[in-house]
Order: structure tokens, then sequence, then C-alpha cells
RNA sequence: GCGGUAUUGGUGAAGGGGUUAACACACCGGAUUGUGGUUCCGGCACGCGUGGGUUCGAUUCCCACAUACCGCCCCA
């Protein structure tokens, strides 16, 4: 094997795209249903679009970004994450301006790429399909993106999720609570982890949600981010939780939930999946939140934002996992058998024909044996079989059979070519 | 970026320093003339990830690299 694709990229062949195409239609559809529209931005920004919205020192920045040169000198990325483009796009399109209805409502799917060690549903070059809406700062439209991300994945056929939901507040909350909880931790920073070590005045955050168990101990008895909440903040996140509840929609408050991107405040939440296919224990498949200032950050007006960004590798695992039916999209509906070389013409009109009346049609192009080509057509499901060997030619005539029944008849080439669907139903009337 | 496991045909895989690399599935062909899910017969590995090395001889031992998977980091 010469070539290899490069690591951490896949190819999705016949088989997986089918999956991929169901749940990007159905995204579509629903995303229609909540008066999302479609916007499409660009692969590579200039790097410092993501450098500036993430946080300098996120993770994503500092070592995991796809960044070059290109032959013009400039500096740019592969996108890592959707939102950062699409603000860019917001505030240079100018679509915080009075002409557009508020709160403007887009939705994106498309290759993101990260450079890091690829695991199963992580990979350097991977999907995601995300929403955001901007211009308002209701709570309600942060529910109104959250049952967003619920609907899609019921209809996509998830069972067992778990809505994770936290509050960041605004950014007097988060600058007191980032010193509270470095007040907290500092006197055990001895017993705290390496990694939490370096976490503790870089990110302090990030030693909520440590993996250590000794970590966790200490974490566990931390201040909790929601007691700082201000007034407003906490009467934000009040009605955000009085709305679910309206809604019917469960969730757990988890103050420890924190955020990779530092763009993020207010609402923030995960929908997690339980599902050994990603390892133990449930594993985040959709995660979003509100991010008022990311468009001020990048030259707009002050114009408040929320949104969401869904994995699709780990979702197409996750319905793997749970053997979600995927529609049969394009059934075979004929499939035409040619007996001789001389046929061959003959039966690429007919497929030709088949087709043209809108129906499906394949046929043999290796000149194999009839009951090699019955074969295949069984083989693909093909409801019918139109069979045209050197007599019927000559005759001007085609066997059409129900695969299913074994019931075949003689039909005229020209009634096919004139109106195949009706010969179907005048023949086979029971289906 | 760190640590671990793995890498044999289209697929699942057995094997193990020495003449022809099991078995199964799939696929292809055949079982007298042009018709499908059963049965029977036959075919099917540029030779065991890539490149070096050890050896009389390696797919089997060693090293490096690549990739995949798992854990950490982080995250969708």
């Amino acid at each position: 094997m010469r070539y290899q694709r490069p690591k951490g990229t896949a190819d999705i062949l016949p088989g997986d795209s089918e999956t991929w195409q169901f749940v990007e239609s159905t995204a579509r559809h629903l995303f229609s249903n909540y008066r999302f529209a479609e916007i499409r931005t660009p692969m590579f920004e200039n790097f410092e679009v993501f450098s500036r919205t993430s946080g300098d020192t996120s993770d994503i920045v500092t070592k995991e970004m796809y960044d070059f040169k290109d032959k013009g000198d400039r500096h740019l990325s592969l996108r890592p994450e959707g939102t950062a483009g699409v603000v860019r796009a917001f505030v240079e399109n100018k679509l915080y301006g009075p002409e557009t209805t508020k709160p403007y409502k887009v939705y994106y799917m498309g290759p993101m790429f990260r450079y890091e060690r690829p695991q199963s549903g992580r990979q350097r070059e991977f999907h995601q399909i995300g929403v955001e809406a901007f211009g308002s700062d209701a709570p309600e439209l942060d529910v109104e993106v959250i049952a967003l991300g619920m609907d899609l994945l019921t209809r996509l056929g998830l069972k067992h999720l778990r809505l994770a939901l936290n509050s960041l507040g605004d950014q007097e909350t988060r600058s007191a609570y980032r010193q509270a909880l470095i007040d907290f931790l500092e006197p055990h920073f001895d017993e705290l982890s390496e990694d939490s070590k370096v976490r503790l005045h870089k990110n302090p955050l990030r030693v909520l949600d440590s993996k250590d168990p000794h970590d966790q101990e200490l974490v566990a008895d931390a201040p909790s981010i929601l007691d700082f909440l201000t007034p407003a903040a906490t009467e934000h996140f009040n009605r955000v939780k009085a709305s679910l509840d309206s809604l019917g929609i469960d969730y757990d408050v988890d103050a420890t939930m924190v955020r990779g991107l530092d763009y993020y405040n207010h609402t923030i939440f995960e929908i997690m999946a339980d599902s050994p296919a990603l390892g133990e224990g449930y594993t985040t498949v959709l995660a979003g939140g509100r991010y008022n200032g990311l468009v001020e950050e990048l030259g707009g007006p002050e114009m408040p934002g929320v949104g969401f960004g869904l994995g699709v590798e780990r979702l197409v695992l996750l319905m793997q996992a749970e053997k979600v039916a995927i529609p049969d999209v394009h059934p075979l509906d004929v499939y035409v058998v040619g007996i001789g070389d001389e046929t061959s013409v003959e039966t690429l009109k007919v497929v030709q024909a088949v087709r043209h009346a809108g129906l499906t049609a394949d046929r043999d192009y290796l000149a194999r044996k009839p009951k090699a080509q019955f074969k295949t057509a069984n083989r693909l499901d093909a409801r019918y079989t139109l069979t045209i060997g050197s007599q019927e030619l000559a005759d001007q005539t085609a066997h059409l059979k129900s695969m299913a029944t074994g019931q075949e008849v003689t039909v005229k080439l020209a009634s096919i070519y004139d109106d195949f669907q009706q010969v179907v139903a005048s023949e086979f009337k029971e289906d």
C-alpha cells in the first residue's frame, strides 16, 4: 500500500456516507423548522480570528491549531471550530445592521481541524454541525438553542441523553470566582496533580474538571461559581432553568462544568450520551453556550450570541452503537439483465428509459451470465428485473419479473419506452 | 506532546526462524442449452504495515519509522 491518508483523517465510504447524509438532511430540515438559515464560511481564516476568540492560552491555540504561512506570507489557520469564522462573517458583512431581523439565526456544517492525537471519535479532521443566534440576550433564546440540540439528537435516534447545564456568569462573576478559586486551591498547591498545578494560574477553572482522583477530592469542597453569580447573571440563569422546566426538558446543573474556549459566558451546556462506543460513561456529543462579547472582540458592535456545536464523528459512532436505522433513500427498482453482447445497446436504452420514468435502474457491464446477473439483482434487492436476450430483441419485447413473487410477464419494448411506470402498474396491480 | 497495545488476503482471522501461509465469510467461475436467496466442486495473499539489521535462512528475533486503538493532556 503505497499511500495512506494523513494521520487523523478518515475516508467516509458508501455504507457510512448514507448515515452522514441522513444526519445532515435531518439537521437541515430541523434547522429550517427552527428558522435557522445556512451560512458557509471559509475552512481557513486569518490566524488571529481564532487566537483572539479562543483565548491565547487555550490549548486549541497553543498546540492544536493547524496554522501555516501561505505564499503571500499570510498567517492562516485551518478552522478548529465553527463559531469564530461565523462571527467574523457576521461582523464583516455587517449582519448586525438594522436590516436583518434579530435574532439572526444561522447554522453551518463542515470539517474542522485540530492537531491532536487521534482516538475513537477524535480526529485531526473532524466535522461539526453548529448553530449560532445573534442579537438577543433573552434566556429563552438560550433555551431555544438547547431545545434544538436535544430535538436534533432525539430525532437522530439517540437515547440516554443527559443535559448538563451551568452558568459562567458575566465578566464580574468570572473574575471574582477565579480569585476565590485560586485562594481556595493555593493552600493545597502541593497536593494538586502536576497538570493542575500548571492549570491553577493559567486557567483555574480547568482544575474543576481534572480527572485526577485526588484533585477531585480537593475540588469537591471548592466554592461554586453559582454562588458568585451577579444578580443579573443569577436572574438570567434562573430564567433559563424555568424555561427548560416549562418545556419539560430535564437537566442537571453541574457547577464544575467548564469550557475549553475562553469566549463563553452565562449559560453553558453539554448534551452527553452514555455509550461504550466512546469509552466509559457519558461523553459529550453536543456543546454550546452564550458568548456575549465575542462579536465586539472581532470588531463588531456589542451584540450577544448563543450557539452550539455538535461532533458528527461522535454522533455517528453513537448512532451505530445504538443501531439507529438509516432510511434507504435509493433502493433499486429495476435491474436490467442483458443476454449476449448484441443486446447491450438495447439494455442501455431500456435502463435509461426506466430512469427517465423516475425509477432507479442498473444493469450489468461485465458481460456476465444470466444466472450471475440475477444473483446480483437479488443481492441488490431489486424489485424487478427486465430481461432482454436475442429472441426478445427480435420480438422487440422484454421479460418483466417481480423478484419478490417470481411472477414474470412479457412486455413490449415500445411500451417501456412510452411509459414504464404504466407498464408496472398494469402488470403488477397488487404491488 | 507523554505512556501502552497492535499491524497477516476484500473481510474475520490461525500460525510461527527453514520446502506449497490453516480455516471461515465475501467475491468470481462451474454443476449440458438464457433466470435469483439452498447444495456440491473449483479459483482467489505483488507473500504476512514500511525500511534497515541479526541469521546459512525471517512473515516469525532486534531497531527505527508509519498508522490504528487505549490512557493522559484536551476536547466535538
